[in-house]
Formats: C-alpha cells, sequence, structure tokens
DNA sequence: GACGGTCTTTACCGATCGGTACACTCTGGG
DNA sequence: CCCAGAGTGTACCGATCGGTAAAGACCGTC
C-alpha cells in the first residue's frame, strides 16, 4: 500500500487536535485514525508505545514550539520589552485567538495528569521563569516579576477556559490585552 | 439488602469526585460505582438517564450551591464590598484552597462539552454577571465592572490549572490575593 | 404476616476499547 | 531485477465499555 504520511512528525498536528477535542482518555483509537488518516498498524508502526506515545509526541512538541517561539525570546532577547510583546503575539497565533483550547492545561486537570505530569509541570514552570526573567530585565524586583509571571500565565489559561466555556473567543482577545498592558505600561 | 444510600442527592458528592477525577469519558460507571459505594444497579435506579444524568445532577448541584453561597449574596447583599469578600472565602473553601479543580471548568475544555455547553455556559455567565452587579454597587461603571468581573473569573480559574499543573495549591491562594486586593481596595 | 414499593445484586448484552499479529504493498539501493 | 525494509490494511484478541433485565432483599403499612 502507498504510504500517506511518511514521516512520523506530519501526523503530530492531528494528534493533537485529537487530544484538545476529546481529552486522553476520550480520543480513542478509532477517532484518532479519522483524525490522522492513519489505520491502526501505521499508527502503532510510528508510536509502538500506544496512545501514551503519542501523546507524549504531541506534548514533546508542543514543548519544543514554546521553547523556540515563546522561552527562548524571552530569555535572550536584548530587548525585554519586545521579546514580551511577541510572546502575547505567539500566544495569539498558536491558541488561534481564542478558539483553541490548550492540551497541556486540559490534560493537567483530568484523568492523566499523572501519566504526564514533569511535563506539564515542566511546560508552566519554563514559562513562568523565562517570563519573569524578562521582567527582571524590564526592571522589576525578581519577587514582582515572578508574581506577574505567574498572574499572566494563569490569566492565559483561565481566558482559554472561559471563552471556551461562553463560546466566545474574544473573552480570550481581551485578556491578552489586559495581560499585555499591564506588562509593557509602567 | 439494605440499603445504603437511600436519597440520591447522598450520592453527588461523591459522583462529583469521580467526573472531577477522571473528566466525563474517564469516569467509567465502574469507578463511579467504587468511588460512590453503589452498583450499577442502584445507579441506574436513581438514574435512569446514565452518565449523562448523573453528570448533568452533579452539575445542578453545584450550580444551585453557587446560586446560593455565591451569586445570590453578590446580587442582593447590601454592603457589596462584603459579598465580595464573602465570594473569595467561598470560593478558597469550595476549591479546597487549590487542592481540588473545577468540574465546570473542566468539562468546558474537552470532549462534553457539547453535551453540558448551555449549563456551563450559564454557570460562568451568571458568576460574570453577579459580581460585575457588585462591582458597580461598589462604585465602578458598567463597562469597567464587566471587565473585572471577567478577569478574575479568569484568573479564578487559570490559577486552578496552574495549582493543578505544579502541584501547588499556593498558586492558586496566591491568585486568590492578588484578585482580592484588585477589587476591595480601591 | 402477607403485600407493594424501594432499593440492590447478579448475570448478561452488543459495542467498543487498546493492542497484537501478520500478510501485504510499496520503494530505494544494489 | 530483486530484495530488504518501511509503511499499511485487516482480522483478531481479551478486557472493558455503557446499559438492561430480572430476581431477591428490605422496609413500612395494614
Amino acid at each position: 500500500m502507498p504510504r500517506t504520511v511518511a514521516e512520523r512528525a506530519d501526523a503530530l498536528p492531528a494528534l493533537g487536535e485529537a487530544f484538545r477535542e476529546h481529552g486522553f482518555e476520550g480520543a480513542s483509537l478509532a477517532r484518532i485514525g479519522e483524525r490522522t488518516g492513519l489505520g491502526k498498524g501505521s499508527l502503532y508502526h510510528f508510536f509502538p508505545g500506544g496512545k501514551e506515545e503519542m501523546a507524549a509526541a504531541v506534548l514533546a512538541e508542543i514543548d519544543a514550539w514554546f521553547e523556540a517561539n515563546v522561552f527562548m525570546p524571552l530569555r535572550e532577547d536584548a530587548d525585554a520589552a519586545r521579546a514580551i510583546a511577541r510572546m502575547f503575539k505567539a500566544v495569539d497565533d498558536y491558541f488561534r485567538s481564542g478558539r483553541r483550547v490548550c492540551l497541556i492545561g486540559a490534560l493537567a486537570l483530568n484523568d492523566s495528569r499523572d501519566l504526564f505530569a514533569r511535563r506539564i509541570r515542566g511546560y508552566f514552570a519554563e514559562w513562568t521563569e523565562a517570563l519573569a526573567d524578562a521582567l527582571v530585565r524590564a526592571g522589576h524586583n525578581r519577587r514582582r516579576a515572578h508574581a506577574l509571571a505567574e498572574e499572566t500565565l494563569a490569566a492565559i489559561q483561565g481566558a482559554l477556559v472561559l471563552a471556551r466555556a461562553m463560546h466566545d473567543p474574544a473573552v480570550f482577545q481581551r485578556a491578552l490585552a489586559r495581560c499585555k498592558r499591564r506588562l509593557l505600561s509602567d
């Protein structure tokens, strides 16, 4: 039979959407197969570890994306304000202006939290640290920078929940604007 | 055989915890049976509609609790500041200072969101409206009151996600303190 | 002390679950 | 041209899924 995907990485986006929509337990292999267009044979060829390896691969990809597009700039850009502005832009893009949900946040809430606990915690810890670093370079003391970073991350995650609950992406956009103003205006 | 529960309402707390831990799809009847101490027969006697009716009953109970302990005081207490302070106390109690997750928020994120969409949206909409009402009575204009209410709810939901992800309830407590200060200090 | 309604237990149903096995089709390299 | 290995479709496994049926145990009432 002809190959349709060829690279395991090509399946990750569809895989991610499947887990986003149904959660880890709710994403059955049948649904995953539909979403990705891959049969069980192919899925288990690329991910011999089964669903758990699929989810782990998706989480790793998300982690890498944020590392490259968000955390690294926050830590290393000489212009801290620019790095923070870029973070908001990247976040708005990634979450499709509030129409997309945070898979890592969703996994943190229910079931599978223990399976991926380390990665989930690492993601948020790294983000908090990186943003706090930038805020220190922007002139805040460490204590205040850390509080602001934590507040910002919570506001983003909460806005994603609310936007989804209300079926209103504007909730997310307003929240992003508020956070941006708070971090960049003083 | 002797009755162990007698009232369907007696099973709701355990039912709620089961859904909180595993989500709607992840909470199998076997796990629900363990948690509640009820066999399938009893469960289907109390909830002929199956899992969906169980979850709906839990959501209704949560709704009623917030209506009585949070929304109503926010709308009707003559002392708006006192009502808001009570809201934070009630929220801290309800979410066990960050050790418990918001079932409604968790359901909003994945799978079953469509099944309970109306109730989920209603819960957050009512909360936002009630808090905005209190803020208006506390001296803010409607526009600002609504923005503050939305920001506060998002901060609470996001803090629950973060606290769970980091395994650190203190994240939630710090967020509550920040919100309280922001709403009550001016 | 028989009775009717309220629970509970138990056995069972078809469907689907995650996962395995294997034969098969391709493709690129020699 | 052939062959090894990558990728795929299909059939199948035991376990578990949500849900049903019915018989039995308990209770208050008369």
